[in-house]
DNA sequence: TTGCATAGTGTCAAAAGTACAATAAACCCC
DNA sequence: GGGGTTTATTGTACTTTTGACACTATGCAA
């Protein structure tokens, strides 16, 4: 028998999205012609894609979100390949396969990439999105097409432990940031709080948030002072 | 054009050894009447293999250890794929690829895998294993097949980050052990120094590493307290 | 001017980390 | 059996980091 004569490789993004609003994940709605029900909803599922025969890891995953986005250059992680052999195979899942597919019941591995979009600016809105696509608190994802609910929660995890160790916050925030915003940021992420007068401690050693000579305007309280990121500034720790 | 119509899956293992003498990792030599030169000296490449149509990534994984170690059960960590599509388009690996496949010149992606060994005890020794198989120190590792250096050096930082913020250690040793081969082992993963006394005050706030009412035995000074794990109290963080 | 909402700030105690050196036990050799 | 060699074992003082905790400041709106 040769090895793996039919075997697919795809990939799937969690993109997170982050606004004041919360932590979001762009999932995408199975058309309503195509769909198999589950409880008699319609599923969603990550965007993702076959990859092309010369084209790279990553760069399938960016091909994937351009499509869907129109941005370029968002921050984007591997963090796990998905291979069970029968995470396909599922009586709902096949359904809307075969409706997708020219050859709906083969095998796919699936490598999975996580990227981070702020909405704060004039961003990726859902408005600019391909039809079916939408924006979704990460606390609110019901169940998912295929395995993409544990992709998730590895996208999730991956997400915490780049948080905890590497400086990747500036590309969930705004050019120009308060204190709270990237407090409430860690808070939302990390999914734990934090003490106002330690967390600024923090903040003042890292010498990459630097203050600017601006301040919030337009809220009705004591305007708050603005921060930016420093990029040359970011140390790969 | 079918997306990835001729696309091949693998895993490759980065399976490493340890003993008192230091961190090696497990290479295959290509066979004398099928390599290809790089500066006239035979090249080395990581044990892998094209996974089957039905079979899971890590159930790969295994089969490929166990088919070269004959042992069964070793600890295994998914770390990266692999998807550049020229990967194994480079003169000298084509060379060996038209020698061992039947389609040389497809894109191959690859799931890299590491795993852990104890060669202390009388564990998978060289000797056991099939011919042209050999452990090379971590250090002494010259210039490998494909991109095989860089999945090495992945699985290298792989295994530091797991070491620091996982209790796999015991995987590494013997199943009774001194404290020092435990700060040996960590002194050599981590590659940097510690110090003996705090070493020693941190591995007592371990819960899982007990005292045995046993001693060193035939070595020429005093002998050291020998300790183990205790399964059940290795917390997951 | 008062009320409301959020911004901004310092101190103390506990815990964790770091630097550092002398004694103890077993073996070998003479 | 005594001296030499080798590694094991142990505690203390200092520094740094972390964690808990509450009041004043500023801008707007009514």
């Amino acid at each position: 028998m040769q090895p793996n004569e039919s075997l697919h490789l795809s990939v799937d993004c969690v993109l997170f999205g982050y606004d004041d609003d919360g932590l979001k994940v762009l999932l995408i709605n199975q058309k309503e012609d195509t769909y198999a029900h589950a409880q008699g909803r319609p599923m969603s599922q990550l965007p993702g894609d076959l990859i092309l025969i010369d084209e790279g890891l990553e760069a399938a995953a960016e091909r994937v979100l351009f499509e869907l986005t129109q941005v370029n250059g968002v921050y984007l992680k591997q963090f796990h390949a998905y291979g069970d052999p029968d995470r396909v195979k599922d009586h709902k899942d096949r359904t809307w396969l075969r409706s997708v597919r020219t050859l709906p019941d083969q095998r796919v591995i699936t490598v999975g990439y996580f990227g981070l979009v702020s909405l704060h600016d004039h961003s990726p809105q859902p408005a600019s999105f391909a039809g079916g696509v939408s924006w979704v608190d990460v606390n609110e994802v019901g169940p998912l097409a295929f395995d993409h609910n544990s992709i998730l929660n590895g996208a999730i995890e991956a997400l915490q432990t780049q948080l905890e160790t590497h400086h990747i916050s500036f590309e969930l925030l705004p050019k120009k940031f308060t204190l709270s915003q990237l407090q409430d940021l860690y808070e939302t992420v990390l999914d734990k709080k934090f003490d106002k007068r330690n967390f600024r401690k923090n903040v003042k050693k890292m010498s990459h948030v630097v203050p600017l000579d601006e301040k919030q305007q337009g809220v009705m309280h004591k305007p708050a002072q603005l921060f930016s990121f420093n990029p040359d500034q970011i140390e790969n720790a």
